[in-house]
DNA sequence: TTCATTACAGACCAACTAGTCTGTTTGTAA
DNA sequence: TTACAAACAGACTAGTTGGTCTGTAATGAA
C-alpha cells in the first residue's frame, strides 16, 4: 500500500479543486492554474487525467456535485416520514449549519452553474438538467409516500409539487446571494413555509 | 442636427452592445472586441466614454438594466387595480410574449449576473441588490395597494410575500433555463398561481 | 530482473485579450 | 477664423492562460 503514487487519489483531489474553483469563480472564471496551486501537481498530472478544461467541469458535476446533491437533499430525507417535516430540517440544517457562510455568500454550486453555462454548453446544460432532475424526482418520490402516509393532502400533484419546491429553494438563494440580509432569508423561510403549509391535508390545514 | 458624431448615442450603442454580450456570454465571458464588432466602433471609442470593462458593465447595469427592469416588471403593474392579476398578466406577457425565446433560453439578465458575479465584485452586488429591492419594493406597493382594494388578505406580509415572489420568478427561470421543457414551465406556473392565490382575501379564496 | 505502461514534472508555446498611445477629425467657444 | 477640447481610429503592447511536449520515475506483469 505505497502511498507514493495514488492515480485515484490524484484525480479525486483534482476534480475537489476543481470544484473549489469554480463554485468561488465559475466556470469561466476558472483557472487551471489556481487548480494545481490548490493540490500542489502540476499541468503532467491534471492533463493525464482529463483531456481539457471543461473536460474536468464535466467530471465535477458528473462526480462531485452529484453526490452533494444525494448527500444534501435526498439521503437526509430518509430520516422523516413526514416530507415537509423533512425539507423544513433539511433547509434548516443548509441555512444555519455547517456550509452556512458558503451556501449564503457564494449561493447553491448547481444554481450557479445553471445561470452561468446553461445557455453557453449544451454538455453543462444537460448535466445540470439530470442533476435538477434527480432532486426533483426524489422529492416528488418523498411527496407521494407522504401523501400516501396522510401528510400530504390527496388532490396534490407531487409533480408539480416537488418542480415548485426546487424552484423556490433556488430563487431564495438566488436572492440571498445577492441581498445579504437577514430579512431576505426571513421572508423566503416565511414563504417556504406557507407553501409547504399549502400541501397538507384541508383538516389539517386549518389547525393553528 | 449633424449626425456625424452623436457622443451620446454612441455612448448608448456601446453599452446596449455590451448588454447584449453579457446577456449572451456573462460577464466573464463578454469580450471588449465583440462589443466594437457589434457597434463598428474601435477601441478608441470605447475606451473614451468608459475607464474599463467593468466601467462599462457598471453602467449596463445602472442605465440599461434599471431601465429594463422598470419596463418590464414596474412600468405595466401600474394597468392592473388587481396586483395578482397583474403580475399573472405581466409575467404570461413575458413567457408568451415578445421576449419569449430568449428569456427561457438565456433566463433573466438579472438573475445571470446574481449568479455569476455577486460573490466576486462588491460592486456588482450592491447594484443587483438595488435592482431587486426596486423591483421588490415596487411589488410590495402594489400589494400594499391591492390589500387596501381587498384584493390581498388584510393579514398578508406585503414585504414579506413580494420578496417571495420575486424569488419564486427568479427560481422558475433558473430552473426553466436548465431544463427547457414545458413541463416544467407548466409546475411553475401552476405553483406561482397557487402561491398568488393564497394571497387572496380568505372570503374570495374559498371560491372555485 | 526486465520492460512496457502508467503517472506524473515542468519547460515551452501560441493564442487571445484588456488596455495604451499616438494621430486625426469634428465640434465649439472666443 | 482660430484655437482648444472632445470624439473617435487603429496600431501596438504586455500579461495571461489553456494546452503541448519531452523527460523521468514509479508500477506491475512476464
Amino acid at each position: 500500500m505505497s502511498l507514493v503514487r495514488d492515480p485515484d487519489q490524484t484525480r479525486n483531489r483534482l476534480i475537489e479543486a476543481a470544484f473549489d474553483e469554480i463554485y468561488e469563480n465559475g466556470f469561466q472564471g476558472m483557472r487551471v492554474e489556481e487548480i494545481l496551486k490548490r493540490t500542489g501537481l502540476k499541468k503532467g498530472a491534471l492533463y493525464h487525467h482529463f483531456a481539457s478544461k471543461l473536460d474536468i467541469a464535466y467530471a465535477v458535476m458528473d462526480e462531485y456535485i452529484a453526490e452533494m446533491v444525494k448527500d444534501t437533499w435526498i439521503k437526509p430525507m430518509s430520516d422523516y416520514k413526514d416530507p415537509i417535516e423533512g425539507i423544513t430540517k433539511v433547509v434548516l440544517n443548509i441555512a444555519r449549519g455547517y456550509g452556512e457562510e458558503d451556501f449564503i455568500k457564494k449561493g447553491c454550486p448547481l444554481n450557479n452553474l445553471a445561470q452561468e453555462m446553461s445557455a453557453l454548453d449544451e454538455g453543462f446544460r444537460q448535466r445540470i438538467h439530470n442533476l435538477l432532475q434527480l432532486w426533483i424526482s426524489a422529492f416528488g418520490q418523498n411527496l407521494q409516500q407522504g401523501k400516501e402516509n396522510g401528510y400530504i393532502d390527496s388532490s396534490v400533484d407531487t409533480e408539480v409539487a416537488s418542480t415548485f419546491i426546487v424552484a423556490i429553494l433556488e430563487g431564495c438563494t438566488s436572492l440571498l446571494k445577492a441581498s445579504q440580509d437577514e430579512k431576505t432569508l426571513q421572508s423566503c423561510w416565511i414563504g417556504l413555509e406557507a407553501y409547504l403549509k399549502s400541501l397538507r391535508p384541508v383538516s389539517i390545514q386549518a389547525k393553528p
